[in-house]
DNA sequence: ATGGCTATTATGTCTGGACATAATGCAAAG
DNA sequence: CTTTGCATTATGTCCAGACATAATAGCCAT
């Protein structure tokens, strides 16, 4: 029960004891390490550690304070489909319902800087044990296929892009959206009914490379220990 | 442009060009520090950052792996409602809609771990600029408040319980669910519009504190960089 | 008072060394 | 052939000291 994690335990153990109220500064890194008896690197890799996380907000010179919201930041993972429906031990399949080439629609355009003509349009079904789980409606740069286009029904196009394509940067956003008319007909839900919606974009060092919105079924949820 | 975030942008950049594939075993942090010309402890710095990223894969003995899902894992601060509408240049105003004492569902009193009986209930929107942002509903445990309960027209539940109560744990989901006819007054929305969920939960060492949902306003979008 | 300069100070980072720990693979024993 | 145990090895952690950097606070001149 030693280490740099005893000292993030003790130093949260007295933020949750309020012996370090929120706001209040706590003592300087050399004191600390005189106190624990060790090394002020040990102490730094702790407190750095929960500044991280987010409670615990550090400057150089007007020293180390206790965040005034306990809990700052959370982190999760995000979800691959396939690794879901298998985690929960069942039988993953996608179903392709339309793929083909097409102008994308302005807000995607936009999004993803794209001045291009036609992009890839791929529309599919995610399934678990052959009920629908997530709708896809995903746009793809051309150019980052081979000339031979990779089979989309056998493959995720999410798994193959991961695989083979670079990939920079991205941004993932979620927010909730009532059913379309076509995802209501391939998830079995009545038009409007509400759907957690999760929105990605990735680029490549230049170049636009995907757009994707995922539809989820009823009951999805996003979860997470604080 | 050295130090570790230096390393660390240089592995990045081997990962993302494929140098170091997906899957594939990267050279020791000796070898790296020999190459980079700095210390181990250092090498292992940004190791460990990229590891915490979900970028790579650290087993002692077995070596350091780049992860097969390039993005495994994202992270957000957790936003404060006064703070958002405040950071938009609004007025932040909250209205209490109903305040009582009243035994809870059987769904909060389960999630919470509650055998007790009645619970504090308390319903409130929050505004901004004087329009409606977000439906609060929340149940608190009544040993957690002084005699003399706060006027939470004042400060907010939220904003009290994080000055004054300590917290242990807890956790944080996100989903989607249609309006119900409470929220659809008060968010001036029809009834079984898509909003956008927010259901907290916190617990003190070993009683629970409060269960929360907050229903967000349509266009409501939770986002980060990749 | 006010503006700018400087000394001080807490954190950030790095070094080069050390021991701890866990997982692997080989070798010896059953 | 299987199992047990040991040596090897890569990462995990730690130390003591050093310098870098940023931000504060006080000083001084205007």
């Amino acid at each position: 029960m030693s280490g740099w994690e005893a000292i993030r335990a003790e130093v949260m153990a007295r933020i949750r004891s309020r012996v370090w109220p929120p706001g209040g500064l706590i003592p300087g890194e050399e004191v600390l390490a005189a106190e624990f008896g060790c090394a002020r690197a040990t102490v730094n890799r702790a407190l750095t550690d929960l500044a991280a996380a987010g409670v615990l907000e550090r400057k150089r010179k007007a020293g180390t304070r206790v965040a005034m919201l306990p809990v700052r930041r959370a982190s999760f993972d995000i979800p691959v489909i396939r690794a879901e429906v298998a985690g929960r031990g069942q039988a993953y399949g996608v179903r392709v319902l339309h793929s083909g080439r097409a102008v994308p629609p302005v807000a995607v355009a936009a999004t993803l800087g794209w001045t291009g003509g036609e992009m890839l349009h791929l529309v599919s079904l995610h399934l678990a044990d052959g009920q629908p789980q997530v709708f896809e409606d995903r746009w793809l740069n051309p150019d980052v296929l081979p000339l031979v286009a990779p089979d989309f029904g056998l493959i995720s196009a999410n798994e193959w892009l991961v695989a083979n394509v670079t990939f920079v940067s991205g941004d993932i956003a979620f927010s909730a959206a009532g059913a379309t008319a076509a995802e209501a007909e391939a998830l079995s839900v009545s038009v409007g009914a509400a759907l957690f919606i999760t929105e990605r974009c990735t680029w490549a060092r230049d170049a636009a490379i995907t757009w994707v919105r995922l539809a989820h079924g009823p009951g999805y949820r996003l979860q997470t220990l604080l």
